[in-house]
DNA sequence: CTATAGCGGTTTTTT
DNA sequence: ACCGCTATAG
């Protein structure tokens, strides 16, 4: 291993076995490289890889870092090291212990789709009568509470608002169905996994036996649970290495506690503390401006990033009549980059705040040709038509998983409506018996129809059928595609849409399944349904159509992203776009009169992404639920100094504008010096 | 029980 | 502009 390569600071991190570390990393320091790079020096230094703990944020980050590994000593697949998210961690877990808590094994994992609808009814039921309360809103109230680790009987809500009311008389009641339908949600993944820890010491002593090194990046995102699931996996050895930027914390909507990594040295003591602030990414006029925006948050760990390379060229700054301009602008800059032969479309990036401003960019790539990548936004396995597939599979997995049971009760159309449906689940919690033993057992239900009891026993059968077909033979994808062509699925959505074109569509997405199933089939030693919906759930999935995000960064094609997912990645060129007021900072930030800084902090990941060049834009006017409205330029764009940015608008002859870019820009280089003298 | 038309909400960010 | 839900008629 090349230690050489590194600079003093990160081999001191890189060098430091054990004993608790904290590595305060500036962007582009040269972080990724640092774990990967520790990682490979314990195992020289004689550590077991099974002995090694890596955990991140996403599972682009987990493969990324798998990958480099990977490279450096050959295949880690087998050896036991264990590089993953919090969840895939938690899952771990579960699936070796979770029958401890009185769940079973092939429990579901519930999305944010599941517990709405699980929340809906819950919200109907026990709001108080004439008054609309949104089940999102009660569901956050939730989700913050589990991620303090609050149980139904200690959520500490303020008696005042009538939504936080709401949602501690709803919790106990929710928690109780999950149980009930053997299910758990997202957040639950961490509570219970802190819970089998924190309950079982022979369990948390074996994991602490097992994990003899753990790491985390991003420590300055973790929130409670992740904290409290930490402290009881190394609270026996305290080898426990944390990497994280408080500048970078944009988590903190989700409950992640900057505090965290504040106050670890007080939280570790005898810790040791390596600061990385050589930023080996960015030119040195890209990271002024970082540094410009970052430096209006008051609370800030002290640190001073410092660039290495060249000043490089301006920034420019591109004002935009509206969102199809803005769109147009972006194409021009992209091809007349690749005719002068600077780049390739895999060398550019498009970031913005919300995932509904990649449409406009969608819309004028496909148009122009651009090859383009839509990262996140979790489009795919959001389709109902998919949500229905992965519906049946999953109560196949398993039937107390009612919520999906009753989605697919009556779809497609098998002539059970909602009476019936009412008087199932009426007789199944009178009896107190689980709503598919009452399907099972329909013809003892009073006041069903035979016609709909025939219809309830031919979708038992279905599926007890399907069940031991999935068991029984080899090719899951292949029984898949029998469920579909026997379900009907194809005529079900020629004869529900009126546009045989959208149905058509439609149809790919359902196939898109059977070959997400396939790939999954494919890469697995064991396969099985309930592996498979796993992944799924934890979008630890190969994206549709096969391609991972790794394959679909490869490809030469420009990458359109949210802020947050751009997080860790860097790109030669980058578009941050729609600077306005109310997208950043956004307009939930400004209202609840929370956190601005946080936003701030989003723009600066953004701008610290990019390499070499940085092209900012705004759109004066732009189309919202149909109409047009006037915007306001971002507070932050003000906060850049002007010398470093080069300002034109998008009805600018490009010719001209190139003209006088060239001026600009000599003027330009003429001026920075002085920027740079301190 | 199902088909249809009209209505209202929609847009934060992710595991 | 669009989608999903609800009320109403068939």
């Amino acid at each position: 291993m090349d230690l050489a390569s590194l600079n003093p600071q990160q081999r001191a991190a890189v060098e430091h076995i054990d004993g608790p570390l904290l590595i305060l990393a500036g962007a582009g320091s040269g972080k990724t490289r640092v774990i990967t790079s520790r990682i490979v020096y314990l195992m020289t230094r004689g550590i077991p890889a099974s002995q090694i703990l890596a955990v991140t944020f996403t599972n682009k980050a987990a493969r990324e870092m798998r990958e480099r590994v990977t490279e450096t000593v050959g295949s880690i697949t087998n050896s036991g090291m264990v590089i993953s998210t919090f969840h895939s961690l938690g899952m771990l877990i579960m699936r070796e212990s979770i029958d401890r808590i009185g769940y079973k094994k092939n429990f579901s994992i519930y999305g944010a789709a599941d517990q709405g609808r699980l929340l809906r009814d819950l919200v109907r039921e026990f709001a108080p009568q004439g008054e609309k309360f949104d089940a999102d809103r009660i569901l956050s109230l939730i989700s913050a509470g589990k991620n303090r680790l609050e149980t139904p009987q200690t959520f500490r809500y303020n008696p005042g608002d009538p939504y936080a009311a709401l949602a501690a008389q709803i919790y106990p009641r929710y928690q109780k169905r999950l149980k009930a339908f053997n299910a758990v949600d997202f957040d639950d993944i961490l509570v219970l996994t802190e819970r089998l820890l924190r309950e079982h010491a022979e369990l948390r002593e074996g994991y602490q036996e097992r994990f003899r090194y753990v790491m985390v990046d991003e420590y300055q995102d973790t929130n409670l649970a992740q904290y409290k699931i930490l402290r009881l996996l190394v609270d026996g050895h305290r080898n426990f290495c944390v990497v994280g930027d408080d500048d970078q914390s944009i988590y903190a909507w989700r409950g992640a506690n900057p505090g965290n990594i504040l106050d670890f040295e007080k939280d570790f003591p005898g810790t040791k503390v390596v600061k990385l602030e050589s930023n080996y990414r960015s030119t040195g006029n890209i990271l002024a401006a970082a540094n410009a925006v970052i430096q209006n948050n008051p609370k800030r760990k002290a640190k001073q990033l410092r660039a290495t390379g060249e000043v490089g060229r301006p920034l420019n700054l591109i004002v935009c009549e509206d969102e199809e301009a803005e769109a147009v602008q972006i194409v021009e800059q992209i091809r007349g980059a690749l005719y002068r032969k600077e780049a390739n479309y895999s060398d550019f990036a498009v970031l913005y705040r919300t995932n509904i401003q990649s449409r406009a960019f969608e819309e004028q790539f496909r148009y122009e040709n651009v090859p383009y990548v839509l990262i996140g936004g979790q489009q795919f396995f959001d389709r109902k038509e998919v949500k229905d597939i992965l519906a049946y599979l999953r109560v196949i997995v398993n039937p107390s998983d009612e919520v999906n049971l009753l989605r697919v009760l009556n779809y497609p159309k098998r002539g059970i409506g909602t009476t019936s449906a009412d008087r199932l689940i009426c007789a199944s919690s009178e009896r107190n018996c689980p709503l598919w033993k009452v399907l099972a057992e329909v013809i003892t239900v009073e006041g069903v129809e035979t016609r709909v009891c025939e219809a309830v026993t031919k979708f038992v059968d279905l599926l007890t059928r399907y069940k031991q077909l999935f068991k029984a033979k080899s090719g899951l994808s292949g029984v898949l595609q029998s469920l579909i062509k026997e379900l009907g699925i194809e005529a079900e959505l020629q004869r529900s849409l009126d546009n045989p074109e959208l149905a058509r569509r439609r149809m790919e997405h359902v196939d898109e399944v059977i070959n997400a199933l396939a790939g999954y089939e494919e890469r697995e030693a064991q396969p099985t349904l309930r592996g498979f919906l796993e992944k799924v759930s934890l979008l630890d999935n190969e994206a549709p159509g096969g391609d991972s995000k790794e394959k679909k960064l490869a490809q030469d094609a420009v990458v359109l992203m949210s802020l947050h997912s751009s997080k860790g990645l860097e790109f030669d060129h980058v578009f941050l776009v729609g600077l306005e007021e109310e997208y950043l900072p956004h307009l939930k930030s400004i209202s609840e009169e929370c956190d601005v800084d946080e936003e701030r902090r989003l723009c600066y990941v953004g701008i610290t992404r990019a390499r070499k060049t940085l092209t900012l834009t705004h759109s004066l006017r732009r189309r919202k639920f149909g109409k047009m409205i006037e915007r306001i330029p971002s507070r932050f764009l003000e906060e850049i100094p002007k010398e470093l940015l080069i300002v034109r608008d998008s009805q600018q002859d490009p010719e001209v504008v190139a003209e006088e870019q060239e001026k600009q820009a000599s003027n330009f280089f003429s001026n920075i010096g002085a920027l740079f003298e301190d």
